[in-house]
DNA sequence: ATAATTTAAGTGTATATACACTTTTATTAT
DNA sequence: ATAATAAAAGTGTATATACACTTAAATTAT
């Protein structure tokens, strides 16, 4: 009989304060909360900036595809669209398939993009130096490893 | 002149996909899914396994002071806090400083956190060897001096 | 002793997140 | 050809998150 839930853990043999998911989660509120302030300026939070980026590099999508390739809830990213619709930065079209919709970048949306790429750069780079950059090239690999074995 | 913003962040030598906001925030997410399901059972999120766990290491602790130890934003906390006291999980009671109030489990808290810890746990070792052990320790150390040096 | 400042916490508002469920359209089986 | 099934997306509802601002109490300066 243990006195209390950490001393319960502890005696199973894991700390949680080394917990995977609070560490990450810790993580992500920190570092989302460093980028949409330095990117206030562009008008884009991290999360806008990061749904933009692949309609950029791969152009319009399927709403689906979009939140399959960001690692995203559809249902998630069908509000966090409707801000950025409501917005100008993207148009929301129907698709051929008479069920989808695609989703495609504005002019407002690139114009956006582009003033923030540079800021986004340069916060990256600061928290790439923070975390030794070679040690983040084999991180990352894992974390992604992580979320495919995951999801 | 660059073709779009991934082109453009190719540009100036960083790739938007290895961005570890981006990175974080996506397995965060999944972490947070597969934690949240695991702890169904047991009527606890893992928002709340988080909040409750140094309640029951460390005792009652000020709102701030969690919030500081949790690395939460304490606005956050106050509402993530008032989901719990509705719930029955915590009790919160002024403290001797009348500006301040003061966060303990109850034994509700305590019964949600004994049959948690050990599904906690379970999913904890699951995710650890997907990581593989020796990583994360590794890992852990670099994400905390993340967290210290950003906040 | 009182004014100025700091500290602790709550509130208004908005985005971010996701589950359960529903609706519409396409595909597959019979 | 039609019924059954699967796929794509939206909606209701709830928690999670945090900024800007406010209120109340304690501390510090004068």
């Amino acid at each position: 009989m243990v006195a209390n839930a950490y001393e319960q853990a502890i005696e199973l043999g894991s700390d949680p304060r080394e917990c995977v998911c609070l560490n990450f989660r810790q993580a992500s509120r920190v570092l989302t909360q460093k980028f949409d302030d330095a990117l206030k300026p562009t008008g884009l939070t991290i999360t806008q900036f990061s749904m933009l980026m692949p309609l950029e590099g791969k152009g319009p999508m399927r709403i689906s595809e979009l939140a399959d390739f960001q690692v995203i809830e559809r249902t998630t990213l069908t509000r966090n669209l409707s801000v950025m619709e409501r917005e100008g930065l993207v148009k929301i079209v129907p698709g051929d398939d008479k069920r989808t919709r695609v989703v495609q970048i504005t002019g407002k949306g690139r114009k956006c993009m582009q003033a923030a790429v540079p800021i986004w750069n340069e916060m990256h780079q600061s928290v790439l130096s923070q975390l030794g950059n070679s040690n983040w090239d084999g991180m990352r690999g894992e974390v992604q490893d992580l979320i495919r074995t995951l999801r």
